[in-house]
DNA sequence: GATAAAAAAACAATCGATTGTATTTTTATG
DNA sequence: CATAAAAATACAATCGATTGTTTTTTTATC
């Protein structure tokens, strides 16, 4: 095998003396070739060090084993197990995973929509950026029959798949559990939510708990994150434990912004969960290993990217022209640790 | 503009009266091109919504403009940062990233080395699989010029880029760190030590560090856990901690193994750093959340992955069939925080 | 206005796998 | 053994962009 040629299907052609359609069919256990050629075209296939050129077949048959995910990060921990749930999924099937970030920049996300478009990715999986609000950079995909699933982070009046949970409901839950445990004054911390995304739906449940139960929703109460860190969540916390009459409980968006808030309630002297019962959201990795352990709301990010995957690799083969373009729901679940338990 | 047909340069030659080859160069502004066919040819584009075919570009030129990284698992704190680092670099070239996740396997390893192949990226960077100790299967990528880089797991004996941290060092500084605040007694939590990798590295350092400092290590003191997992720690932080005489310091060859000696000792009564100091490594996020904030050593991974990408990208373009393959070291720091101070 | 030189654009092959159609070979049947 | 049917294989076009080589057009010069 000489060292610096790439082996083609026309080396071994020419080798056996036939031709590269023969060798193209034996390769995929084509019917119309006979078990010998087969045998013998993938033993010199083999011998040769063939590798199929997949940029080939992806021109010729317009279509790749590439599954393109766009998300804000990678690095969030939601993010990284969603697309690890992606990825096992993808390689299960033989396709292949192209990742890019958008940093949560519309104008990054566009370009790499298009990007991904020029790639010929079979299908997309994507999280919006927080600052989208215009979409239709991703009608390339539908146009194109190109599977386009939309998790998590999803526009609301794009016609296509899309996977969350229910972040109402969730919301509406987390708060209960708050006002179950005798919380009475609960703040909230959230992100961006003058966006209308998910922040804003689990919002909605808060203050919908908060009304259910008589409880008079306080503006004073609710702090909106300019980003989702560490630092903000410290700043957004102190801006409520700073209040005259600060909060009994509160309601995190999100496990970090949470974790922040139980460290500056600690700061100051108060107990968690006895002077203030907390709850995340997430489910992130450090939820259990915090101290007190974080109680929160389960957010199946493995699965979600599992699913979506799924949905990708069965529209891509059934090849269904106008498949029902459905939104799956999947089940978060209030995880009660010691944050939030006052009884 | 159709819906449902692909705009190819064909199109645009078409609707201008012009060749392929006068689009294609106008495109890419070529010199034998008058500024006003450009300009056209430009302008067409844009209102057919051309996108360029990537796979097409790629056959033709036997390249493309995409890294494969190849990585035991996207979820950890520091492969994430490596990725989310090599991925911003690679956009701002116009290139894209293929992710896949081996998983700590040997055999997912090698088959998604040749998968990569098959896709013909220009580049590869790799963090080894915990079981990878023969490395063949990417002798592929060095004699075909693909420019290879190992990063942080990389293997002994390979011709190639590396970009890592000088493990025994770090490994050293961090044991040294222990001692100098009093500790005789130093534990080490390490991994999958036997087959010869960092961790090996990490625990060289350490063993020497106590010769220096003239204490005899202990087989008892050291324990290998079988996966880098909170749960392991756990189970490896009890059986030091259950000796007659437990340490009064440990050395973690991770965060996440510190951190679940950090809530052992603490589930036990023991006062840290007071009873017990405890130093990590990589200094993830959860290391300036836990409670006490943990020491830990700096592991630069969004620098090792920006580098790693940019040692690519230069070799790609020069083109130097035979460039110095180096080693590149990044810089540590000992990073004394609370868990280890105990002056 | 003829001609050479320069500029602009066209022609045509190429990358490697796939696939519809044609051709050759084999097998079966009377 | 001839012939039809079936099986196996070959032929050739195709996907879309790129690029070395020609050809055509334009410009400059005497």
């Amino acid at each position: 095998m000489e060292e610096n040629k790439v082996v083609t299907i026309y080396d071994i052609a020419e080798k056996l003396n036939l031709a590269t359609s023969t060798i193209s069919r034996a390769l995929k256990d084509h019917h119309t070739i006979s078990e010998k050629t087969i045998k013998k075209v993938k033993k010199v296939a083999e011998e040769m060090g063939y590798v199929p050129n997949t940029l080939a077949a992806g021109l010729r048959g317009n279509k790749t084993q590439t599954i393109g995910v766009l998300v804000p990060t990678v690095t969030q921990p939601f993010l990284s197990s969603l697309i690890s749930g992606i990825e096992i999924t993808a390689q299960k099937s033989g396709y292949n995973v192209i990742i890019m970030q958008s940093n949560d920049s519309y104008e990054a996300e566009v370009s790499m929509a298009k990007s991904l478009y020029g790639s010929r990715v079979s299908g997309v999986i994507c999280s919006l950026a927080m600052k989208t609000t215009d979409t239709s950079h991703f009608q390339q995909f539908v146009s194109k029959d190109i599977p386009l699933v939309f998790v998590d982070r999803v526009p609301k009046d794009f016609d296509t798949f899309k996977v969350i949970i229910d972040n109402y409901a969730a919301g509406f839950k987390a708060t209960e559990h708050l006002i179950e445990q005798g919380c009475t004054r609960i703040g909230h911390l959230t992100a961006g939510s003058k966006f209308g995304n998910l922040y804003t739906e689990r919002m909605r449940g808060y203050l919908d708990a908060l009304k259910k139960h008589n409880i008079t929703p306080k503006e004073e109460l609710i702090v909106d994150l300019k980003a989702v860190t560490y630092e903000e969540g410290v700043k957004a916390s102190n801006k409520l434990l700073d209040l005259k009459t600060p909060p009994d409980g509160i309601f995190a968006s999100g496990d970090i912004m949470a974790v922040s808030a139980i460290q500056s309630a600690k700061k100051r002297g108060l107990s968690v969960p006895g002077d203030i019962a907390i709850i995340g959201f997430n489910n992130d990795p450090i939820s259990e290993i915090i101290d007190p352990n974080l109680s929160t709301i389960t957010h199946p990010a493995a699965k979600m990217g599992q699913i979506s995957a799924e949905i990708i690799l069965k529209n891509i083969k059934s090849a269904k022209k106008n498949a029902e373009k459905g939104i799956t729901y999947l089940d978060t679940e209030v995880l009660v640790r010691e944050s939030s338990q006052k009884n």
